[in-house]
DNA sequence: GGATGTAGGACTGATTCAGTCTGATATCGC
DNA sequence: GCGATATCAGACTGAATCAGTCCTACATCC
């Protein structure tokens, strides 16, 4: 249905969470989890996975918690999303070519991969610090900077 | 996990498969299921559905089967997929205002949304005509054009 | 009337997602 | 040292969704 999961939602607000914190200060799990609502096992298991990725440092102990191991503004959201979901699919015949219908029948899979790419380059193309940007309250993130390369010409009708 | 579901993936097979065959001509379910190794009961739910929502003409009796009720280069994958698989969704946000961390505290959610336009637009700006050029033989549908709107500058790293 | 086709609802199995439970390990303050 | 508070990590469960099947109409042509 072409949704992201609640896990990589929870991850991207998490990860906004400690990019409009003050600079290197950082925040615990359990903190975030109760800010957002987010259970806290379920939000622990996320900042695990984006620690062992690379976007966060770990720190144990009292008044231990998270802080982001990169600028925000060099972390992107196709990585985020990677980390936490795993690979992202369009269509199901990327992967496993073999089971595809056999011998090159399915004839949408290089088309629809025009799509795919372009759709993992707005992810590719949209950083933690562009969420910052509020409409209203520009500067809640350093140099808040508006989504540079999704040009939306116009207002899709009935988006949802 | 941001993937098409293979309803979708059918419906868009079918349509393309009835897009490239002559002009005007009717393709039966079975036609299709077979050519694409598509369960049969499967497809003709789609392609009812696609009959419903106006992209196809169908045909009851003998010799019956679907044909294309509009130009393949006016129907476009965002409403294929919406007709088949139901509203896209990027982030659950979108919908249920209430249930979302409540008092507004889902703050990713706006942003989020230009990366949701952005992904409704190239689906809007890809037909079914768009999935016939195929890289080879550029002019299996009639007056091939590539995809316009979907500027790939480079193409994404590991994509998969 | 039978073969072939669409139309549509109800149902089942498999997969995935969201969340929980349990336990281990590390750090700090007392 | 000990306990409180953290992260770390795997196994497990319930719910939702997806893919596919089954069955029964109804329409058209020969």
């Amino acid at each position: 249905m072409l949704k992201l999961t609640k896990k990589a939602d929870y991850g991207l607000i998490a990860l906004k969470h400690l990019a409009v914190i003050e600079h290197g200060a950082s925040a615990s799990a359990k903190e975030i989890a109760e800010t957002y609502g987010i259970p806290l096992p379920l939000l622990s298991k996320i900042l695990q996975k984006l620690a062992r990725t690379g976007f966060l440092q770990s720190e144990h102990g009292t008044n231990g918690g998270y802080r982001l191991a990169r600028a925000a503004s060099t972390i992107n959201t196709l990585e985020v999303i990677r980390s936490i979901d795993g690979p992202i699919i369009l269509t199901h015949c990327f992967t496993d070519h073999l089971n595809c219908g056999l011998s090159g029948k399915c004839t949408v899979r290089e088309p629809l991969r025009k799509v795919h790419e372009g759709i993992l380059q707005i992810l590719a193309n949209t950083t933690i610090q562009d969420l910052c940007v509020e409409p209203a309250e520009s500067d809640a993130c350093r140099n808040g900077e508006r989504l540079h390369n999704v040009a939306i010409s116009r207002a899709i009708l009935s988006a949802v």
